[in-house]
DNA sequence: GTCCTCGTACGATAGGCATCGTAGTACGGC
DNA sequence: GCCGTACTACGATGCCTATCGTACGAGGAC
């Protein structure tokens, strides 16, 4: 699958075999880490997103540091596409080794938000920077 | 449901609406409790299970921690019984709330241990690609 | 070639947490 | 009343982690 200009970087991924529950939970669990996972499965499963697409209200070392989690737990596949990073879910893995399980929490997510009004108008934490 | 005295002692346990999605999953994504989990998972609904009963590789201090953690982010609901702390998972709430998602994450779970051999001495059979 | 943007690496820091040990409380049996 | 069992509370400890700031490398724009 080599997919144009791959550069010469290569980051490292857990094979499907190596990815584990405990880790992927764990990863879910952070607010920010399932913020991102939650608008990557959004924008669809094959759908990359550069790092620099998220606005979150942390620092880019933070956002770098929640990236190499979300990889490392096997959640995500990331690649490098010029000087972006590209993101992407990795959806087909995460299904075939605990099927249900992602869509049960996003739409987890999706309903808690949905019962507390985040999804709205209010933001309560402006989001400084 | 005579069950006897219920005790002076009480509980402080969330509410319904209290239960967070990132708690729950915190909660989960250490292998301690997600054992516990399943554990009571497999007794059934109601099925009260005391603390003693788990044979956890810590001590019970540390099996008090982790329950109190369970009880706190509303996965289990624990009540005192003579001398003995019963514990029940809350299944109702979790599936009202998160429909599928405890199911999901137990059933990751199994199949999990099944892949890895966990239950017996089989060697790591299926390596998958 | 020079500069700018994107993201990384490294160090530092503060807080959380899993773990332990010990001392203490509640309840039931004798 | 006394003791044993079940569990708790508290303090200590060491690791993990979420966060930041700064310095640095890679790649594209001009």
């Amino acid at each position: 699958m080599t997919t144009a200009a791959p550069s010469s970087r290569a980051l490292a991924h857990p094979t499907r075999d190596e990815i584990r529950l405990e880790s992927v939970l764990h990863a879910l669990a952070d607010p920010m880490r399932l913020r991102v996972v939650r608008e990557l499965a959004e924008e669809g499963e094959n759908s990359e997103l550069s790092c620099s697409h998220f606005v979150l209200p942390v620092t880019k070392s933070t956002t770098t540091h929640h990236f190499r989690v979300l990889r490392e737990s096997g959640v995500i596949r990331q690649i490098y596409r010029g000087t972006a990073k590209m993101s992407v879910l990795r959806r087909a893995d995460l299904d075939v080794l605990f099927p249900g399980l992602l869509d049960s929490v996003l739409a987890a997510a999706a309903r808690q938000d949905d019962r507390l009004g985040d999804g709205g108008s209010e933001g309560a934490g402006g989001l400084g920077g």
